[in-house]
DNA sequence: GTAGTGACTATTGTATACAAATAACTCCCG
DNA sequence: CGGGAGTTATTTGTATACAATAGTCACTAC
């Protein structure tokens, strides 16, 4: 996408994560011509695409409002996300290619060293966790897949904001990734999408507990 | 969608569909408000739609192009939809509502009669098999695996044109579905899913049986 | 002949003016 | 007061002009 359409995602999805924008506000075009600093063409790109991943929703008269998630909404983005990224991993264990291999030792390195320090970096921690989840994405060889599972992955990053990663967190996190590792090693598909399936699911209900905690039963969008 | 948009979305995917244009071949955004008849605002919006179904690609430099689908990216297509649709098999069998049940048994009963007869009638076969689907779809309560399996049902209908369906396809469909409602009716989650996969299973032996050898082994698109 | 350079063409990207649709408001009538 | 028709304001949709970028082609120097 080009300079300005761009622009006015990033912008308008810094907006929203900001938590500036409430949830079920409206916004109006002019509004995010204002916020961007672009006129309201690429504002209208940039707003499908974010409709598309469901971070805008439209009323049936073409209203445009900041998106209100509820507790049903994160239980089926999980729910999704680890049947996808399950699969993901068992292709990716029958496909990854030795560069690959080495690339994912690297990353989980680097995750590793994030976490071994007397305090933890969880900015570098999520970064190289992403980048794990990336190459094995990459290696199961599927783009349609790696379009859903893109969605689904940065979703939930709009709630990040609330969350604390705790010590133990972070620590059983790395365990699963090191297993993970393992299973691509032994290019054990099946093990390699247990793993997966025990990671992604304690990873829900850690969520539901330090963010879902905070919220309401209904809306998890609103502290 | 508006009225324009809207507009120059089907002209455009009937134009994809219509065999007119070639998989591969460059399109640029002028000749497509020529084929509309709206203005390019509402053809770049149909074009983004048409990308994100993977009907359209872009080159790096943005220039656009009919897809071109290689053998792989059937096989892949058909692995997603069969997972995602058992996904909302077993969802649906623990959801659905009697008037959902009541809609599956007349819908069932639609798609029986278009083929018991002396000339089976494809057309309202296909379209009673939509509908199936999309009840069992609805009754998942899962807009986002909807949403999914809304790009992956539709985009193969391209390739559709070129099929041709033997009575004996259409009946063990029809068997398919007579056991899927049963499933339903028993509220059997495990028995929906088991039938919804190998009904699909099915469903893309048959497709590269009757397509794939009709077509190289590369590329799928063209004739 | 070929690689490189520059002008020219084609194509996509952005801004903006105008049209259509929808929501909000006012004022009148009961 | 309350409800509704007509009017105004707001918001989204479309067309179009212009800007920026990518591609093409011809020409020249080597």
């Amino acid at each position: 996408m080009s300079r300005a359409s761009e622009q006015a995602y990033s912008a308008i999805r810094a907006f929203l994560l900001s938590g500036e924008a409430k949830a079920g506000e409206q916004l109006t075009e002019d509004q995010l011509t204002q916020i961007t600093g672009v006129s309201r063409t690429p504002v209208r790109e940039a707003v499908r695409r974010l409709e598309d991943e469901l971070l805008l929703v439209r009323s049936d008269t073409k209203r445009m409002f900041v998106a209100d998630w509820s507790r049903d909404d994160i239980e089926e983005m999980f729910a999704l996300r680890q049947m996808l990224e399950c699969h993901a991993a068992e292709r990716a264990a029958r496909r990854l290619s030795g560069a690959q291999m080495d690339k994912l030792e690297a990353v989980n390195l680097a995750l590793k060293a994030a976490i071994e320090q007397p305090v933890p970096d969880v900015a570098r921690f999520l970064e190289a966790n992403r980048a794990f989840h990336e190459v094995i994405i990459d290696a199961a060889q599927s783009p349609r897949l790696a379009q859903m599972l893109a969605k689904l992955v940065e979703a939930p990053v709009v709630l990040r904001t609330a969350r604390t990663y705790s010590p133990e967190d972070l620590r059983q996190s790395a365990r699963d990734h090191d297993e993970l590792v393992a299973a691509f090693a032994a290019r054990d598909a099946d093990w390699a999408r247990a793993v997966m399936g025990s990671h992604l699911r304690r990873a829900f209900h850690t969520f539901v507990k330090t963010v879902g905690a905070a919220n309401t039963a209904d809306s998890i969008g609103e502290p």
